[in-house]
DNA sequence: GCAAATTAATGATTTATTCAAG
DNA sequence: CTTGAATAAATCATTAATTTGC
């Protein structure tokens, strides 16, 4: 189901290659021309679009943090247990012999002094308004924007037109000119005020409807 | 310092009240459509993008969740406390006098036996791959991409041009056509092997260059 | 009254968590 | 069980309220 009717993306082994290759040479946080550059360049191993190549990164930082995380506690509880092991055997050994094995875990775990015995193990006035979720309006204008975003290679401000999509945004190009949604009038009234009853959204803290 | 060298928005009293009146009417999470209604409306009060209304929605929901936890942790506090006082009192009254005082607080504070004792409480093998910020390549073919989006409203999945921005996306209209960013042929050979060793992101775990 | 200095709000990002397709 | 996608939580950073000393 990989070619026509999926609802997500899975990386070829080329484009996945070439991501973790990427990833590898010290990328994180593709800037959106990164982003668009290695979407292009992608696209001819198979079909991919900007998002994936965003999330692909998104995700494998926090994963990669998260194992290391994960490895390093294991390391220390490790650590613990065995300091614990440890310094039950030591006082066990103590109790039964002296000398002879008390010196031997001595050598074997580092202890500094032959007799130590204490070790710490710290740790939004219409209730009715409603949005027309077709959008009737001329979708061209309505959704652009245009939008300012900051350049972390060439450390420039440049002007975007961009539209929104839930719950994030693509840039759609422009030149660097000076813009902003003022200039752009509102394209006509907004009918925030309809007649009938339904409401849109319900959600309270619960998850909205997919 | 509102209208014009500001880094961010900051919301008319206008453009408020009614981001409020609409949270109000039970609106949360808007969808992209939404967002852009709202935005165009708003805009007749001020400047206004896109994304600082969707911001605003996000951070208010985030907000307002926040205050409920805190006030139910509180009150969940007070309530412990008054349980411990009201038991501790109890207590002593049941060791100073007998029955009287015992059912005076049986009475108020809901006791269910006047004598109850206890409670329960990538295939490259460069490592120096780059890619230029600038974008030399033509931006406008570059930058857009063909996404399906699905509405919540009309329950259909849409194909919306879009393009990509630091960490989020923007939708660019189009109509109901089958499009992908295979049909789209990479533009150019991307520029993987500069001869040049610098880095662009060194970023691990620490915040990215701004 | 008025700025400089602090604090409180809140806009904008980043990170963590969760969901669900494969 | 992995991992693409989406959402929520946490955090950062700037702006507006306040307070403070003169």
């Amino acid at each position: 189901m990989s070619p026509a009717g999926s609802s997500r993306w899975s990386p070829t082994t080329e484009q996945l290659m070439i991501l973790e290759e990427l990833y590898r040479s010290g990328i994180r946080t593709p800037s959106a021309s990164q982003i668009q550059q290695i979407t292009t360049h992608l696209s001819f191993y198979g079909r991919i679009e900007g998002k994936n190549v965003f999330y692909w990164f998104q995700n494998h930082k926090a994963r990669d943090r998260q194992k290391l995380r994960r490895k390093l506690t294991k390391q220390l509880q490790l650590q613990q247990q065995q300091q614990q092991q440890q310094f039950q055997l030591h006082h066990h050994c103590q109790q039964l012999n002296q000398d002879h094995i008390t010196n031997h875990f001595v050598g074997s775990f580092g202890y500094s002094t032959a007799r130590s015995t204490t070790h710490d193990f710290s740790f939004f006035n219409s209730p009715s308004l409603i949005f027309q979720g077709g959008a009737a309006n001329t979708p061209e204008q309505a959704l652009s924007c245009k939008w300012n975003v900051h350049n972390p290679q060439s450390n420039l401000v440049e002007n975007k037109e961009m539209a929104f999509c839930n719950y994030g945004w693509t840039l759609v190009d422009v030149d660097n000119q000076a813009s902003s949604c003022c200039t752009t009038r509102p394209l006509k009234t907004l009918d925030l005020f309809p007649l009938t009853t339904t409401r849109i959204n319900e959600d309270c803290t619960a998850t909205p409807p997919k």
